[in-house]
RNA sequence: GAUUCCGUAGCUCAGCUGGUAGAGCAUAACACUUUUAAUGUUAGGGUCCUGGGUUCGAAUCCCAGCGGGAUCACCA
């Protein structure tokens, strides 16, 4: 049993009203719709004999009562329309209950709705529906936030207690997308995205497919996975980290082009840019190297950009990123030297050791050449590369599944974009050399040993699978979240997770079934939870006549319709 | 994990140097047939996050905890 405010107590009485009224607050059969208020709005000056017999449902967003008219709001899945009531409308012989009482009265904000009627001007010149029928489709129990805005002259749209708190928007997004629209946008935008890609991808002849997500041995990625067990095969299994070599052993298998938008966990830190789970669009092309991938992805996002956005510019923050091809290419070492004046080529570990510490970056004793190579970049590129760029020609220690670089000694033929600041892919020509890539595997099995949490672990079955031969093969993993960032000029990676991770809900700890032991009936018990009574350690500690006098003058506040308990009984309680 | 800010009505927020709470919207009542953040009059609504401390007295000061935001670190 909860404890209820004013506002839902009220809402549930009018519940019971409806009923008695003979009206079902949450009627089963289907409501017609044949127009949506984005439709209206859109076409009704161009076709208006088309508006005179209009059905429409939505959600109650507000109200303005006139005495025998009024006018509200309807909140469909396309955006907001007026309507307007009249009286007599709805209520043409002499009972005027329908509007009296169940309009004005047993309606609140948010309830769900549908109107019959049709569409007219008003004198101030708003496209609104005249109403000639309303049915009540569902009762909502909660009060909404209300969120109002108005808009001057010039179209600027000032909001009015806008419903902003964090926490509240992501624990119940449900109200978030009720109450903010641009919410509702950000996610019709990350959907075109994946559509967008999708489509492209599909166009190419690529075959998307869904490898496992329980996987017995995590690979494909550096990072600490989520454990958990089977019972029936008494086994471990992980949640992936990354989908690359399942998706590697189907190049081996004979497709051509494999891509998969693959939810993946990592048990790590998070933060605006990290969620435990998110998701990482991979795709394989076989007889294809970093090259050709490079020209692909341009390709793809410039497409995407234009599908969203209708151009290949996208304003993100202070930015506006442009995806425009061709985008500017930089080998690691010219990046570093062109933003720090420092040349890396032929350095040792040592003089990179001691290059790093010139620069300020933070290095420790366990950093190879390649760690050390990472660490200038990050702190030094990285954040400065706010147009789409590839960073090419990765040092051969970081990349355990990529292959060595045709021409360039302890480089691997490797890839990222950085755009505003962030990586948001990462692409190989893929390592095939089975022999090169068990040795591989046993390097990052050494780092294991020396306790790194996230070095790989060794795939068996994977290398038997290039054992027996895989196409030189290009892929690359795209960070579907962050893309997603940028494409809507979100500042959180919560901002495109519709239900981003979060801490559980604070619970007070109540012993609500230890207090039943004792025979406090059930309703008295949401009342000691307010009075501050949640253990039962608590409740021997009070004052009989104290909490006696409390707990009616509580039920009196909260008009519970249930009789005083008696001094004797909370006595009871207590001893 | 570190630093910092925040937690007051259903929502958005005020609340000064400590004197037991305020506004607007929402809710309830009345009026009002084209309004639009509708309006006018009236009313109800708060363990001021939790627990300790200082004090005659704490929403306010101090400590601890819980929850959240931001930045940094970790994390490709």
């Amino acid at each position: 049993m909860q404890l209820l405010s004013e506002q839902e107590l009220q809402r549930r009485k009018y519940r019971e009203e409806l009923m008695k009224v003979g009206i079902n607050p949450y009627p089963s059969e289907l409501f017609e719709v044949n127009v949506t208020a984005k439709e209206i709005l859109q076409n009704y000056e161009k076709r208006k004999l088309d508006y005179k017999n209009i059905s429409i449902a939505g959600r109650l967003m507000s109200t303005r009562i006139m005495g025998s008219a009024s006018f509200g709001e309807l909140q469909d899945s396309t955006g907001r329309i007026q309507f307007y009531v009249r009286r007599d409308d709805i209520c043409p012989d002499e009972n005027k209950d329908l509007y009296n009482t169940v309009f004005k009265k047993l309606l609140d904000i948010g309830d769900i709705i549908g109107l019959t009627g049709f569409v007219f001007t008003t004198q101030t010149g708003e496209i609104s529906i005249h109403v000639t029928g309303f049915k009540l489709l569902s009762k909502s129990l909660k009060p909404l936030p209300i969120v109002k805005t108005t808009e001057d002259a010039d179209g600027n749209v000032t909001t009015y207690d806008a419903f902003s708190d964090p926490e509240q928007r992501y624990r119940q997004r449900y109200v978030d997308l009720v109450v903010n629209p641009e919410v509702r946008n950000t996610f019709l935008q990350r959907t075109k995205m994946i559509s967008t890609m999708r489509d492209y991808l599909s166009n190419k002849g690529y075959l998307e497919v869904e490898t496992p997500i329980l996987q017995p041995v995590y690979g494909g990625a550096s990072a600490r996975p989520f454990k958990t067990h089977h019972n029936t095969l008494d086994m471990p299994l992980y949640l992936r980290i990354a989908n690359e070599l399942y998706l590697k052993r189907l190049i081996v298998g004979g497709f051509d082009g494999v891509f998969e938008f693959a939810k993946d966990f990592r048990n790590e830190g998070m933060s605006r840019f990290h969620n435990p789970e998110f998701t990482l669009m991979e795709l394989y092309v076989a007889y294809k190297d970093y090259y050709w991938m490079m020209d692909l992805f341009e390709e793809m996002l410039e497409t995407v950009s234009i599908a969203l956005h209708g151009r290949a510019e996208v304003q993100v923050g202070e930015h506006l990123i442009n995806f425009q091809r061709p985008w500017k290419r930089f080998t690691m070492a010219e990046s570093i030297k062109h933003y720090t004046g420092k040349d890396i080529d032929g350095k040792n570990e040592q003089e990179l050791r001691s290059l790093a510490a010139e620069l300020g970056v933070h290095v420790d004793d366990t950093m190879g050449k390649g760690k050390l190579i990472d660490e200038i970049f990050g702190a030094h590129v990285e954040p400065k590369l706010i147009q789409p760029t590839f960073i090419i020609d990765y040092p051969v220690e970081m990349s355990p599944l990529a292959k060595k670089h045709r021409s360039k000694e302890g480089l691997v033929e490797r890839f990222e974009v950085i755009c505003n600041g962030k990586e948001i892919c990462n692409a190989f020509s893929e390592l095939n050399d089975p022999i090169d890539q068990r040795q591989r595997f046993e390097e990052q099995l050494e780092l294991g040993r020396r306790g790194d949490p996230e070095s790989m672990v060794l795939d068996e079955d994977f290398l038997r699978s290039l054992e027996y031969g895989m196409p030189p093969t290009a892929g690359i993993g795209i960070g579907i979240d962050r893309l997603a960032m940028i494409m809507t000029n979100a500042p959180s990676i919560q901002d495109v997770l519709f239900f981003p991770q979060m801490r559980p809900e604070k619970k007070a700890a109540n012993d609500a079934e230890a207090f039943k032991t004792l025979g406090i009936a059930e309703h008295w018990i949401p009342l000691l939870a307010k009075m501050g009574v949640n253990t039962v350690e608590q409740l021997k500690g009070s004052n009989p006549n104290k909490l006696f006098n409390d707990l009616c003058g509580m039920r009196k506040k909260m008009k519970l319709e249930v009789a005083n308990p008696t001094i004797d009984e909370v006595k009871s309680w207590i001893a």
